[in-house]
DNA sequence: TTTATCCCTATTTTT
DNA sequence: TAGGGATAAA
């Protein structure tokens, strides 16, 4: 016991000993970054089994991601054995919703009027569905964007409140279109028996509001709760943890206000902020050794993170050796900067001084992996993006799982139109056809799938009032459409989701259709393939508990917990949202420019005196900053490419606060030095690199990041000009900008075109 | 009903 | 730039 004890225990600092020791009463834990967090969970979470001999079944923990929970886990396995661990319960809050909601069948279909067999719609479907819900309330898609009323649904929801208390406290005009969608948003939900992402997290609390009986088993059972990222707990995630918390009150909370960085998904910072008055007895501990990062990181970030006004005085120190100077680089445009990447990483990789697998590269926008990837595609180095455009939701995998769905669940009416829409089953089934589908649903109280069904049953009496009154092509093709369905659905019972999937492909005429053998079909068709491969996985579940574990397993997997843990000597490439939680030896931020980072939106807040998501943006950058143990690279780009313009980018403002004794730093301007910044500028090809001379400089302030010097051709209007995209053209204007001019050309065959001087790579005719 | 073309807007981040 | 949506044409 003792031994176990002290290995429990052993190689923790004190802090970290009483976080793990003090077991009874409610806990914070504020944990900056690298300082041990996740070994205090695991290390806490095993001395309660082995040590307290509570079992595991009574402690549940709840992560931010599947992958969080799964590394969790892991390590448990190692401090105590697997099977001593088994019955613990660990996921995100929206894996308990669904467990919720899936153990109390009975309440959850009387008490919120949900079948066992609902779906959980994701992002794309809540998007149509609230794009035909603006519809439905009447309203102009073009005017009120239903984008934006989803996303007022989607805070109201993660607020709990419903649609008629938002009737109640709406105060403008623009509320109360939010509530007219709202409404018909949730009806259209449950027409569908479909929940959607905040659903998971609101409806068992409505559940436990209904029936008490249901909340108090929960309390009982779990008398150890922990969680992890409590600074990114909305209020809903709150509600939920601290009702479940009720009884045994052990609720061991774990986060730093620091990196809270999901406020525009209704994360509250206050949840945490406010933890020692919503439990006056709680037992407060702060980590704020940094076993992460060298000297020079950690004091970066120290240093960065202090210009905020909201957050809890404290500084974040490290014994770890002072390490190599941050690199900060500006680079000519986000191209120039996407090579200084791939050659840096080369160098690295060459030299030994590390593997693929140990570099990150960040950045605040998913847009600007694109130019990344497309510089790595041209290497042989090894790569993978987290994100990016997801494997569900590409359109060819959505319209094979559409009908995964719709056998699951008929009366997915999103799903059913998707088929007919995108499915050669579906041709000939117009508008008009699925007016009068809908219209028999209606009549009949029955999913309209069922009108198709009908028609494939085959009822030979025309007559037969109970019939869909379709025209004759609308009859033939519903026939037509039924009979695939009815025979899909029967399949399902028997098959495994792989056989289903062949019949699914074969059936609606959907493998045909990708006969064309272009390049884009044989793409599409592959990832069909994939997700075959995928459903493969469920092979040794039962039948009948196969798709509805396969539809629920795929609706809740964030894009970092598709991460592989084995990148096999890949660099990653990731957002700095995706990458909470993560470290690696060699970090690279790119695009760390005023409008990116902090975004245009968190600047423009603040020009109208709200500061609060230019403080997100900075503890965003702190988050990226400490992810890096050994080595950071900030990079941006002087120009850039946005909305297929050219915008000249400004450094970011949280450079500024970065001393420079800890900064070695590279801009454009001065005189070009031979190897290492230099050789990466002039790699790349084309007139450009050769003009643009780069030199190991001072770091430069906001105000010198000046005039590269760069020879422009002197272009004159009336010059006769070639571009290799838009071909001849005539010079209308020149207008000199900061350090550039733009040119306006009129081409012959493209019309006139504005192009920046020193991009453009125009040649002079005459 | 399907396909082509044009215009418009969006790019913050994700369970 | 790109993708969605509306409109026109076949």
């Amino acid at each position: 016991m003792v031994n176990q004890a002290h290995r429990l225990l052993d190689g923790l600092n004190p802090g970290q000993q009483r976080a793990v020791m003090t077991t009874e009463g409610p806990v914070l834990v504020v944990a900056g970054p690298g300082s041990g967090k996740t070994r205090v969970l695991t290390h806490r979470i095993a001395y309660l089994i082995e040590e307290l001999n509570v079992s595991p079944d009574s402690i549940l923990a709840m992560t931010f991601t599947n992958k969080a929970a799964r590394e969790m886990r892991e390590r448990i396995d190692r401090l105590i054995s697997r099977d001593t661990a088994a019955g613990l319960v660990m996921g995100t809050f929206h894996s308990l919703g669904v467990r919720i909601l899936r153990q109390n069948p009975g309440v959850v279909a009387d008490r919120l009027g949900l079948l066992p067999n609902f779906l959980i719609y994701d992002d794309g479907d809540q998007l149509e569905l609230a794009k035909r819900s603006t519809a439905a309330a009447g309203l102009d898609p073009k005017q009120v964007p239903a984008r934006r009323m989803l996303s007022r649904i989607s805070a109201a929801k993660s607020q709990l409140i419903s649609a008629q208390e938002l009737a109640e406290t709406s105060a403008t005009y623009d509320d109360e279109l939010v509530v007219r969608v709202y409404q018909e948003y949730e009806r259209a939900l449950r027409a569908a028996n479909a929940v959607d992402f905040d659903d998971l997290l609101g409806l068992p609390i409505r559940l436990f509001d209904s029936d008490h009986a249901v909340l108090e088993r929960y309390q009982r059972r779990f008398r150890y709760i922990l969680v992890d990222e409590y600074q990114d707990t909305n209020r809903v995630q709150y509600v939920l943890a601290t009702a479940l918390s009720g009884y045994w009150n052990n609720l061991f909370v774990v986060g730093d206000p620091d990196q809270s960085i999901y406020g525009w998904r209704q994360a509250d910072i206050r949840n945490i902020l406010d933890f020692e008055k919503d439990f006056p007895t709680a037992e407060l501990v702060h980590l704020e050794l940094n076993y992460r990062s060298t000297s020079r990181i950690v004091q970066a970030a120290d240093r960065l993170i202090r210009d905020n006004e909201q957050r809890i005085e404290r500084t974040i120190r490290t014994e770890n050796g002072e390490g190599e100077p941050i690199v900060l680089r500006e680079l000519a445009d986000q191209n120039h900067e996407a090579q200084f990447v791939v050659s840096e990483i080369r160098r690295l990789i060459n030299t030994g001084r590390a593997r693929g697998e140990d570099v990150a590269i960040m950045y605040r926008t998913t847009a600007q992996s694109r130019v990344l990837e497309e510089a790595f595609r041209v290497t042989d180095i090894p790569y993978r993006i987290v994100g990016g455009v997801r494997f569900y939701e590409r359109k060819e995998v959505r319209d094979v799982l559409a009908v995964l769905r719709l056998i699951h669940n008929p009366q997915d009416r999103l799903s059913l139109e998707r088929i007919i829409d995108n499915m050669p089953l579906g041709r000939g089934f117009g508008p008009k056809a699925l007016e009068t589908a809908v219209t028999w649903a209606a009549l009949h109280r029955r999913p309209i799938v069922d009108a198709f069904l009908v028609m494939a049953a085959g009822s030979t009496d025309p007559l037969d009032s109970s019939r869909p009154d379709f025209s004759n092509a609308g009859a033939s093709a519903a026939t037509r459409i039924g009979t695939a369905l009815a025979f899909l659905r029967e399949r399902a019972r028997t098959v495994s989701l792989a056989e289903l999937f062949d019949s699914v492909v074969e059936k609606t005429g959907y493998r045909d259709s990708f006969n064309q053998g272009t390049e884009d079909d044989l793409q599409r068709w592959a990832n069909i393939l994939e997700l075959r491969a995928d459903l493969e996985r469920y092979e040794t579940v039962e039948p009948s508990e196969a798709l509805s574990a396969y539809l629920e397993q795929i609706s809740l997997i964030a894009d970092v917990d598709a991460m592989n843990d084995q990148a096999q000597d890949q660099v990653t490439l990731i957002t700095l949202h995706s990458a909470k939680g993560l470290e690696f030896p060699v970090v690279f931020i790119t695009g760390v420019e005023e409008g990116l980072l902090p975004i245009s939106r968190a600047i423009e807040a603040e020009a109208i005196g709200d500061s609060l998501p230019l403080e997100e943006e900075r503890r965003l950058m702190y988050v990226g900053v400490t992810r890096a143990k050994t080595l950071l690279y900030l990079s941006y780009a002087a120009n850039r490419m946005s909305y297929g313009r050219f915008q000249s980018g400004v450094a970011s403002r949280f450079l500024q606060a970065i001393p420079a004794e800890l900064v070695r730093s590279v801009t454009r301007g001065g005189q070009s030095r031979g190897g290492g910044a230099g050789r990466m500028a002039s790699s790349v090809s084309g007139p450009l690199s050769s003009r643009v001379a780069s030199t190991w400089n001072d770091r430069p302030g906001l105000a010198d990041t000046a005039a590269p010097v760069v020879e422009l051709p002197d272009y004159q209007t009336g010059q006769r000009v070639f571009h290799a995209k838009f071909g001849e053209g005539v010079v209308a204007e020149v207008v000199p900008r900061r350090d550039d001019v733009e040119i306006s050309v009129m081409f012959d065959r493209h019309g006139r075109k504005r192009l920046m001087g020193t991009l453009a790579r125009l040649e002079v005719l005459s």
